[in-house]
DNA sequence: CGAGTTTGACCGGCGC
DNA sequence: GCGCCGGTCAAACTCG
């Protein structure tokens, strides 16, 4: 399983970003989704079917990938959400009925589509780490079997439907587990100061966080963090599954988890 | 005053 | 069918 889950990750993902296509050190990425249904929007035309040798066999592992990315055909979360205001009328409307329970209209009838996700955990005293970008916390909530708050943030980008979570692990809260879900629809506003600063320019994106350059250790990179952060070491990847480039070096300055991996690991506990 | 955060409530999916 | 849980909304609040 794990290594299943790792193996997805170190196999191109998706086309995040648009911006990604410039990115030096893009190792591919073509998005999979060979069975994407196509949708008007897709922003990454998902040419090459990498992910059907992976998704072969566990659906759990392949969950989160493969599915996450069919779930990308419906449409971004940012299209649906701008369909939905297309449709201020109805919420205009709604609002006036608000009063009674069904406050929003919510998602419309169509089973909500996912963006893909891409979890990477990094060692941190600071929760919400700055990738360059400008997120909005939406949410915050109790995370079951954790003592620590799962915060929900929103690209504040008016276009830009990317999605990310933060949370602590409750297993070492010196972990910060980071989601990504969705794709930059714009540059990236800040980068130079950035967590994640040492990226080229495209920050974090499943596909660059698929790129084993990010795996690269600390010690080829400024480190974003503070002098008192730690870097997971190797092992917890090994434990993973495996990553060459991160064992030659020792140590890691990510870790880069796949969501249904991190349920795994739970579910194994 | 606008932008961002907090927080309680709502909703949908999923497992039993 | 029911309850649990994750995700989201939006009003109220805070801060610069």
């Amino acid at each position: 399983m794990d290594l299943l889950a790792v193996h997805d990750y170190n196999a191109p993902l998706f086309d995040w970003l648009p911006c990604a296509a410039d990115h030096d050190h893009v190792f591919h990425h073509h998005a999979p989704s060979p069975d994407v249904p196509d949708s008007s929007e897709v922003l990454n035309t998902p040419p090459s079917p990498n992910l059907s040798s992976i998704s072969s066999s566990s659906n759990e592992a392949t969950a989160t990938v493969s599915n996450n990315v069919e779930q990308h055909s419906g449409k971004p979360p940012n299209i649906e959400q701008a369909e939905e205001e297309g449709g201020n009328g109805v919420r205009d409307e709604q609002d006036q009925d608000k009063t009674d329970k069904q406050v929003k209209p919510k998602k419309k009838k169509q089973k909500k589509q996912r963006e893909a996700r891409f979890a990477f955990m990094t060692k941190s005293e600071i929760d919400h780490l700055d990738d360059g970008y400008k997120w909005r916390k939406y949410g915050q909530k109790a995370v079951k079997n954790s003592p620590y708050p799962r915060s929900y943030y929103r690209c504040t980008s008016a276009a830009c439907g990317v999605k990310k979570r933060v949370e602590r692990s409750s297993e070492d809260p010196s972990i910060v587990v980071t989601t990504y879900e969705g794709t930059h629809t714009h540059p990236c506003p800040a980068s130079s100061r950035a967590t994640f600063a040492f990226l080229p320019h495209p920050p974090p994106t499943a596909a660059s966080f698929a790129s084993p350059h990010f795996l690269l250790p600390p010690h080829h990179q400024p480190s974003p963090f503070s002098s008192t952060t730690n870097y997971i070491n190797t092992t917890s990847f090994a434990h993973l599954g495996h990553d060459p480039l991160s064992r030659d070096h020792g140590l890691l300055q990510d870790i880069i988890v796949p969501t249904n991996l991190r349920k795994e690991e739970k579910d194994s506990m």
